[in-house]
DNA sequence: CTTTTATCTTAACCTAAGTTAAGAATTATA
DNA sequence: TATAATTCTTAACTTAGGTTAAGATAAAAG
């Protein structure tokens, strides 16, 4: 956190002492679509998802990856019931800053308020992001730009979920996979 | 603004007091898409888009209608160059509140804070449901969507700029529309 | 008032992606 | 270890939507 505010030595000490660090198993829920999120996370090591259900079919809404933060945005500022469930697709090791180590946390520390807000921003922009690239690019594309920004996702996350994520069947990532590797293998 | 969070008699007039009516002629740009925004907007009465640019092609991400904020988000609170245009789709009449002039409620009203993340709260959710019924539902069932909650829409804003809203092409809609004219005249 | 421009519809054709299903390969589990 | 359950690929078929183009109507602009 300390990255996006500045904080003093003091400061980072007495934010670590709110957090209690957990380990998840992969594939348990950590958060529950329709409750009330108990906690922001921070993600020392291992894959989240972001998840919602639309009726009996589950939408990959996004992914998380290490030494990044996890938060159900507004359902953990504004104690309602949150859109989408977080849960741990890979063994996990997170820190926990529930609401209350939160709220004794902006008493203290000045900046966390505005390190809260930053984060709240970057979420904002990553959905608005996300919202852009399924308008204007072709599913092909937008699986090209994931790997590229993750290229180790093919070997932990399973194709179901990243066609998920991309808004496509696992049918049609299959396809767009074989039509990739035979315009690769073209060019030799 | 007082629909969100309670503000006394007193705070209201200030508040007003901090506004600017303004009057924009249909087509004009308010705030331009790469440029850091300049006020909040209550729209009084008219319609407003928000579209973006990306390459040549222009895309509609939200309308917005009488009696609604328009907020340039994150760009009007950080400062940055913001990813969309707001322009009037009709003639629009408006109240503005600078940044300067939202900076100086902030010191004389302790609620305007809270109304000011309400309503990105309100944004953040907006573009939380668009996603969601971008990847669940069909262009069909968003038009219906659409016009259902804005049933005047159609007689207001052009099929061309609708289609973008709904992310296909205005030969795409035309055609959703005929077939659904079809199927109402089937049910006679 | 006339010309130009924008808006909307319809048709023909094409491609991307959904659906269903079957088989191979990998991973879990009894 | 054997069986069951996922995971992934491939094929066949269908449908929604993109592209291009042409014609009709309506709205702007001269």
């Amino acid at each position: 956190m300390s990255k996006i505010a500045s904080l003093t030595e003091e400061e980072k000490k007495l934010l670590a002492g709110l957090h209690t660090r957990k380990q998840y198993k992969k594939k348990s829920v950590i958060d529950q679509q329709g409750s009330i999120s108990k906690a922001v996370y921070y993600l020392n090591n291992g894959i989240l998802s972001m998840e919602y259900q639309h009726g009996s079919k589950v939408f990959v809404r996004d992914f998380i990856f290490r030494d990044s933060p996890a938060l159900v945005y507004p359902s953990f500022y504004l104690e309602e019931p949150s859109r989408y469930s977080i849960k741990a697709i890979t063994d996990c090791d997170v820190w926990e800053l529930t609401k209350e180590n939160f709220e004794i946390g902006k008493k203290k520390i000045p900046n966390l308020g505005i390190i809260a807000f930053k984060i709240t921003n970057l979420f904002h922009q990553n959905i608005e992001r996300r919202f852009e690239s399924m308008i204007t690019k072709s599913a092909e594309d937008r699986y090209l730009e994931l790997v590229e920004n993750h290229p180790k996702i093919i070997q932990s996350i399973s194709l179901k979920m990243i066609a998920s994520y991309l808004g496509i069947t696992d049918v049609a990532l299959s396809r767009i996979r074989s039509r990739l590797s035979k315009k690769v293998a073209k060019n030799y």
